[in-house]
DNA sequence: TGCTAAACGGAGACTGTCTCCGCATTCCTG
DNA sequence: CAGGAATGCGGAGACAGTCTCCGTTTAGCA
């Protein structure tokens, strides 16, 4: 059991931030994003710490990338998508409708702030960045529900995890990129979901 | 018959160009496709224009955006993509096939600049983006391609070209950002195709 | 309270975008 | 072929963003 009073910041295992710190971190996290939530993931990181009232040598010590200053504020939101990885694979439900929810739920989460999916597409196969870990997180658990639905049968063979990672990050990036109506998101990961699963599709 | 002597620049029903405007233009564009190549699609305009021999002032004259300039470098290469897709057409060779082939082509062509990928399909529903004509131009030809197999019914109903284009922008954007093989390319191009065609696929 | 390590923050170096306008060049006309 | 608009040139410099360095301040401990 992990203590409750662990926090953003605090150091695993190394010494605790001292407490001006921790109020700067804190400041620039909630700093960035709003900043992020307005301009997208390319904001200016001197105008996240004017907002914060801190200088940017203060944000750049705490975050020294852009990158880092992201996989801060992905922190919850990854294991959020991990366990709706869980529950798409728990629920057991037809392989169609799994994948409908599935990439719907990781579509709407990598496109949460503009700018963000390229980002993390990018990181994908960049093991030094900072991000990268998450993305191997988002992958893990795309992979968890992809191979379920691969041992009972319901895809083709030969489909692997990582396309089907990667189709759903492009339908991602462009349509954060476009501007792209839910309507047109659902039809295009339609035609990748027929692609993969083996019962007939309709029509 | 277009006169022979039409050239990059020469104005469209406008009055032809200062020879020295002329020149100027011409060494930019070649300073462009260098810098581009090295650099990507996001390579500064000053150290083309520092190349080119020429300042900043009349490079951003000739072209007021980053985009007019990619517009200019993609000038007879547009017209190469709807050559073939024409071909495509006109082969009647299968649909499978026929898509293999073209959406090959196409992604080939959107990451030929490492960067286009991404600023196309952002041109894609930009009618203010200079390249915006030229996005119409590759959707055309490939609504022309997805129509024809429509056709011959050996597509799934209602299969909307437009989607088809954004999802191989898509396999373009997230192929150019990070490095992705040929083979993973073919692969995630492979699902889509057996999202959208009829004929049963192997296995 | 006084000391030390830790953290702060802002001046400023650097890079890139883009504009303005005095000067140079072209090319037309007489 | 000369002279004078018209056209184009180009670089100084305003502006914005990233990122660092280091003198100053502060927290936390003894």
């Amino acid at each position: 059991m992990v203590p409750v009073t662990e926090q953003a910041g605090t150091s695993d295992g190394a010494r605790p931030m001292r407490a001006d710190a921790r109020r700067n971190y804190e400041k620039i996290v909630a700093a960035a994003r709003e900043v992020f939530a307005e301009r997208g993931a390319e904001g200016s990181l001197d105008e996240i710490a004017r907002r914060a009232g801190v200088g940017p040598g203060t944000l750049y010590r705490h975050f020294p990338t852009r990158e880092d200053l992201i996989d801060e504020l992905m922190r919850d939101w990854t294991s959020r998508v991990v366990a709706d990885s869980d529950n798409a694979v728990a629920a057991g439900r037809p392989a169609r409708e799994t994948l409908v929810r599935w990439f719907d739920d990781l579509v709407r989460h990598l496109t949460l702030h503009r700018g963000a999916a390229a980002k993390l597409s990018a990181a994908m196969d960049d093991r030094s960045s900072p991000i990268f870990r998450k993305c191997q997180q988002l992958a893990d658990a795309n992979e968890r529900v992809v191979r379920h639905l691969a041992e009972t049968g319901e895809l083709r063979r030969g489909v692997e995890p990582r396309h089907l990672m990667r189709l759903v990050a492009g339908v991602a990036v462009v349509a954060d990129a476009a501007a792209v109506t839910d309507e047109e998101i659902a039809a295009m990961l339609g035609i990748v979901i027929d692609g993969v699963v083996l019962d007939p599709a309709p029509s």
